[in-house]
DNA sequence: GGGTCATGTCAACGACTGTTGACATCGATA
DNA sequence: TATCGATGTCAACAGTCGTTGACATGACCC
């Protein structure tokens, strides 16, 4: 159960959740302490202020550790079978939600897209081996989860399991596998 | 001059720049007015409610008259010519960033939603042919635009206006030649 | 002049925001 | 028992938000 937890961690889980899923600037921290069945001032008690709060929420956000570390086909494969399930689900705190709802915003957007950078981007570049491809690896899982999740394109939303992830994969293993042009 | 428009359209205009670059919960109706030089009653004599103001904003916003209305080619170079050059500027107020900043909103997102289905999907899937492919095809562009201009991603930044116009042209071309798998 | 209408100006309302300080409670320790 | 620190509770602050009504101004027509 959630209710042995401690008013900290509470605060943190709630915060998590409204902050990924509707963004920093949208998100009221009474409404995080109700969520919390923990009073306001709690917040300030334990993280200082609304930001503290956030980085709170943010940390090991970005973990690779459960990723492959070497291999382009499996990276592949482990994206595919993520986002083709549980990240497909309406409710998921998935970490491209935190990135769309949060790295446009005044107050957090640096923070977001450094712990992005510093942590996931620097995994990618690491296993693909060029920072392009490893740009576009990340495009194409930002692309897919816009158009379903943010613009909710129907097409996007009425394809099967398997389709989803051939697309998915299809369009991955084209972001890898374009290698220069020059009209040579 | 900007000077000499009515009341009306300056801030019309002012809200656009305003809605689209930052999102409509995150601006505020008294800053719309200063940028416009004009008080905030007018807004509500003009267009009723801050609402009314945001729709306004985006009347004929996803229009696709200027875009080719049949050859797939043609597509793919207009849209690699536009993303790779004006769309580049860190000061875009182009229609993705509308998407991109209030799609998620509870409550104009819906309608964000709605017109970009009713006018700039139902264009895609009428010059592309197949709804699947032109969702995978706007999920290319709004990729790219996410990873450079709300990740921020270095490799994307940093490359030359010709090799961003050939990753983009390679990566359309591979969203619209994809015709099924079920591995037979 | 008198009247009408579009336009612009100003001050204020109630609701919400993040933040804060004072106070209560309770378990452990000296 | 008395003290102290951790934890929880409450009311209020100053500021901003969207929204509103009262009023001024000026052009136009009867």
């Amino acid at each position: 159960m959630e209710h042995d937890l401690t008013s900290k961690d509470r605060l943190q889980r709630a915060a998590k959740r409204a902050f990924w899923a509707r963004g920093y600037s949208n998100v009221a921290l009474r409404e995080i302490a109700r969520d919390a069945g923990v009073d306001v001032a709690l917040i300030k008690r334990y993280f200082g202020d609304k930001l503290g709060l956030f980085a709170a929420t943010l940390a090991g956000a970005f973990d690779t550790s459960q990723f492959p570390q070497t291999n382009c086909a499996d990276l592949i494969e482990a994206v595919v079978h993520l986002f083709s399930t549980a990240s497909r689900q309406a409710d998921d705190p998935s970490l491209i939600r935190l990135i769309l709802m949060n790295a446009h915003d005044a107050e957090v957007g640096e923070m977001v897209r450094a712990a992005h950078s510093a942590q996931m981007q620097s995994y990618l570049e690491r296993v693909i081996g060029d920072p392009t491809r490893a740009a576009l690896f990340m495009a194409v899982i930002l692309g897919a989860s816009v158009a379903e999740k943010s613009l909710r394109l129907q097409a996007m939303a009425q394809m099967g399991t398997a389709d989803y992830a051939a697309e998915l994969r299809y369009m991955l293993q084209a972001a890898l596998q374009y290698r220069g042009h020059n009209d040579g």
